[in-house]
RNA sequence: GUGAGUGUAGCUCAAUCGGCAGAGCACUGGACUGUGGCUCCAGGGGUUGAGGGUUCAAUCCCCUUCACUCACCCCA
C-alpha cells in the first residue's frame, strides 16, 4: 500500500483519460466561441458569505457540502461549489464586464462540494458553465438551449433528453408554493419521511421524489406551469415557440426542480440514462435577481453548467485518440546511437512526433517498442548502414523499406513520411 | 449523515465441504544472433486490505477496523 493517497472523492486524471477531457474542452470553447461567449477564469476560493448569500442558506450545498475554512484573519473563505456565483461576482466587480450591453461568459474547472462518492459524483469535480448576463428576453434563453444542444452535437454525444420548466418569479412563485404545500399537508400521512421532512424546507422538491408513495400523490399535485403569472407565461410559451422554431427537441416537465434557490423563470436539465441514479449531465435556468440580491443593480441572466466528468463517461475512447509516434529510431550499438541522438531532436524542431530506441536493445525489441508506440515509421541503423551510407526506413503498416542517404537523413526521412502521411486516410 | 456490496499478482478475475494460493492479460527471456503484431515454451512476481478470534488447519467461518463501489439523501 502507498504512503499517500488521493483524498476521498478525489480524482487524478491520468493521461488517457485526460486526453479525453482536453478534447472535450478543445471542442467546447471553439462552440463557445461561435456564440460570441468569452473564457473568464475565477479563484476556486471566495469569501464564504457569497455563496451562503447566492445559493440558499437551506439547501444542502451551503447547509453540509460547502468546503468552509478560517482565513489566516479569521474570515471565513469556501472553495466554490458551483460557477455562477464567481462569474456574477466578477461582473459586479469589473465595470468592463458590466458596462457592456451585454454580457456572455465561460468557463471550465474544478468545483467542490462534500459529499458521498458515488458513480457520477466526486467531491472534486469539474463544469463547464456559461453565463449570460443583460437580458430578460426570451431569445436568451432560446441561445443558451441551443448552445447547449450545440455542444453536445460537436461532442458525439446522443441519447439525451432536454426537459425544461418554468419556475415562476417572485410575483407568482410564492402563492404557487402555498398551493403546493396546502396540497400536500392535505396528503401528509402518505408521504415519506424525507418528503415530510421536504415540506419544511423545499417543498418543490417534493414533486422530484423517487419512492412510489409520494409518486401517487405528486401527479395530481399542482405544477408551476399553470400558477405563471401573465409575464412568466408569456415568456415561457416564447422559448417554447423558440424551440420548435430551431427543431430542437424537448419535453417540459412540470415537476422540473432546481437544488438552488436562486433560479427563476426557464429551469431545464440535459438527462441520460446511461449514468446510474446521477442522470443529470447539465442543467441550469434564468437567474433574474441573483445579480441584485449580490448587491448589482436589477439585471437578468441565465446559465448552465455542464458535469464534465459524466460527459467523459458517455464518451467512446476509441473516437478519440492522441497522434500516433511518427517516427522511431532503432540505433544498433553505440556509434548509431551517436548519430541519431541529435536527429532525434532535428526531427522534434521540424515537428516529427519521434522517440529514440535503447541502443542495447537487439532491433526485435526495438520493433515491439515502436509497435508499442503505435510508430508508423522506423529508422534502422546498425553497422551496416553506416558502412553503406544508408538508413533503412521501415513503414510500420505496409512493411515496405527503403533507403535514406545518411548525409541528408533528417530530410530526406521528412520528405517521405510527410509525404505519405498527408494523403487521406 | 443512512443502507448494502466488494477487497486475492501491475490489470481482470478463479480457488469445490475449511485442506499445498491459481489462470488470462501485461512484463522479461528463449524458439528466431539485424526485422514488430501471430504462435509455442520458460521465468519473475503475493503479508489473500489490516488486526484479532474459532480450528490440527482459514482466501473461505466469527468480531473489529480501513479502503473502494453502488444506492438513499443531494446534485452537474
Amino acid at each position: 500500500m502507498p504512503t499517500f493517497k488521493t483524498l476521498k472523492g478525489f480524482k487524478d486524471l491520468l493521461p488517457e483519460e485526460s486526453f479525453i477531457w482536453e478534447s472535450l474542452a478543445s471542442t467546447a470553447r471553439e462552440t463557445f466561441d461561435l456564440y460570441g461567449f468569452s473564457m473568464i477564469q475565477t479563484p476556486i476560493l471566495e469569501p464564504s458569505d457569497l455563496f451562503t448569500q447566492s445559493i440558499g442558506t437551506t439547501t444542502d450545498i451551503i447547509e453540509k457540502e460547502m468546503y468552509t475554512f478560517k482565513d489566516r484573519d479569521k474570515s471565513k473563505i469556501s472553495l466554490r461549489p458551483e460557477g455562477t456565483a464567481s462569474v456574477v461576482r466578477a461582473y459586479l466587480e469589473h465595470p468592463t464586464l458590466s458596462q457592456q450591453p451585454y454580457t456572455k461568459l465561460y468557463y471550465i474547472g474544478p468545483m467542490f462540494r462534500h459529499e458521498r462518492p458515488q458513480a457520477g459524483r466526486l467531491r472534486q469535480f469539474h463544469q463547464i458553465g456559461a453565463e449570460s448576463i443583460g437580458e430578460i428576453n426570451p431569445n436568451r434563453d432560446i441561445e443558451m438551449l441551443a448552445l447547449l444542444v450545440h455542444l453536445f452535437e460537436q461532442w458525439n454525444i446522443a441519447g439525451l433528453t432536454l426537459e425544461i420548466n418554468s419556475l415562476g418569479c417572485p410575483v407568482c412563485r410564492p402563492p404557487y408554493r402555498q398551493q403546493l404545500v396546502d396540497f400536500l399537508t392535505q396528503a401528509i400521512h402518505a408521504l415519506c419521511e424525507d418528503c415530510v421532512r421536504r415540506l419544511q424546507t423545499n417543498p418543490l422538491r417534493i414533486l422530484d421524489c423517487k419512492k412510489e408513495g409520494c409518486r401517487a400523490h405528486i401527479g395530481k399535485a399542482p405544477a408551476s406551469r399553470d400558477f405563471l403569472c401573465l409575464e412568466c407565461d408569456i415568456h415561457f410559451k416564447a422559448v417554447e415557440e423558440g424551440l420548435h422554431r430551431l427543431n430542437i427537441p424537448y419535453v417540459v416537465n412540470r415537476h422540473l426542480v432546481r437544488g438552488i434557490d436562486y433560479y427563476t423563470k426557464t429551469a431545464f436539465e440535459l438527462t441520460t440514462t446511461a449514468l446510474g441514479a446521477q442522470n443529470a449531465v447539465a442543467a441550469g435556468g434564468r437567474y433574474d435577481s441573483l445579480i441584485q440580491t449580490l448587491g448589482g443593480p436589477q439585471v437578468h441572466a441565465i446559465g448552465f453548467a455542464i458535469g464534465l466528468e459524466r460527459v467523459a463517461k458517455l464518451i467512446n475512447p476509441e473516437t478519440i485518440q492522441p497522434n500516433p509516434l511518427m517516427l522511431f529510431m532503432a540505433p544498433l550499438g553505440e556509434r548509431a546511437h551517436m548519430l541519431l541522438f541529435p536527429m532525434l531532436y532535428a526531427f522534434r524542431r521540424n515537428k516529427v512526433k519521434s522517440e529514440l530506441g535503447d541502443r542495447n536493445m537487439n532491433l526485435k525489441r526495438q520493433l515491439k517498442q515502436a509497435d508499442h508506440f503505435k510508430a508508423r515509421y522506423v529508422l534502422i541503423i546498425g553497422d551496416d548502414e553506416l558502412g553503406s551510407g544508408y538508413a533503412v526506413l521501415r513503414n510500420m503498416v505496409t512493411r515496405e523499406q527503403q533507403k535514406i542517404p545518411l548525409v541528408t537523413l533528417v530530410e530526406s526521412t521528412i520528405a517521405k513520411i510527410v509525404q505519405k502521411a498527408d494523403r487521406p486516410e
